[in-house]
DNA sequence: TCGATTAATGCACTTCCATTGCATTGTGGG
DNA sequence: CCCACAATGCAATGGAAGTGCATTAATCGA
């Protein structure tokens, strides 16, 4: 049993033959990617099946969902020691408009927010669009 | 001509019925709208229409896109004197879990953000999940 | 080890919504 | 009044999410 079948075995999650192979495309990207990428990389394995898995990674604390605003949402693998129950995971994400790709900049906290009264927080999303560090060297 | 229509025209939008209509709507609810509940509520006029205006009205800064994290992309109009080019309605949005609602918390600005060097910044968002002033005395 | 039970996978299908093309209608300027 | 262009309505397309069900794989207990 490698390192992958011990982690997702430690979350719950069978370690399957697909489940590794998406865990570690997950690992290896460090940009966030859809459901339609991680499909394009896996030509012979089914979409319901991708889907799947991935809906069963987030549920199980593996990945955390970002929505960059591009309609599709996008997963990337959470942090170490995250297990995004609640609050966790609280970073920023950046999302290029130059080459469409999102990262999670998992050094810069959100800061605390202040809600009128009667509100309460559950979850804080905070998503900053512009050029990445790749892109603005051009 | 009436102020709506004198407002569409400041921004270069002319003020049709349909415009008309869809703009008081926007301004009735203080809830961020999905094309679905605008085309709800206009039994008879046209899915396309809407949604081209409100397209329409995106483009010339008249309301502003919100992703709430649900899927489908709601509405809101923009404040009073933003022009939505750029760096403007920098306002957390908040996204009641309950009532599915989003509202635009206009007085809570967005802190600054200070991201590593090369990555420019165009656009925040902030959203906020959790339990709205409505529900949470339920 | 074998068989039963449960989970994972693959396929087909549905649904929802965004988006586009094109014909028709409305509007405003000359 | 007519022309040009913008707005509208209808039909159709397309992409992605989600579901039902049959099949295959894995696990567990006897």
């Amino acid at each position: 049993m490698n390192e992958i079948e011990k982690f997702l075995t430690s979350k719950n999650v069978r370690p399957t033959a697909v489940r590794i192979l998406v865990f570690r495309l997950l690992a290896k990207k460090n940009t966030a990617v859809s459901l339609s990428e991680v499909e394009s990389f896996f030509e012979k394995s089914d979409r319901t099946t991708l889907y799947r898995t991935v809906k069963t990674f987030e549920e199980n604390g593996i990945v955390h969902r970002i929505n960059d605003g591009n309609g599709v949402p996008k997963y990337a693998l959470c942090e170490e020691g995250c297990n995004c129950d609640v609050h966790n995971d609280l970073h920023l994400h950046f999302h290029c408009s130059q080459c469409n790709e999102t990262v999670c900049l998992t050094d810069h906290r959100i800061p605390q927010i202040n809600l009128p009264a009667g509100y309460i927080t559950e979850d804080v999303n905070l998503l900053v669009n512009g050029i990445c560090n790749k892109c603005s060297v051009d």
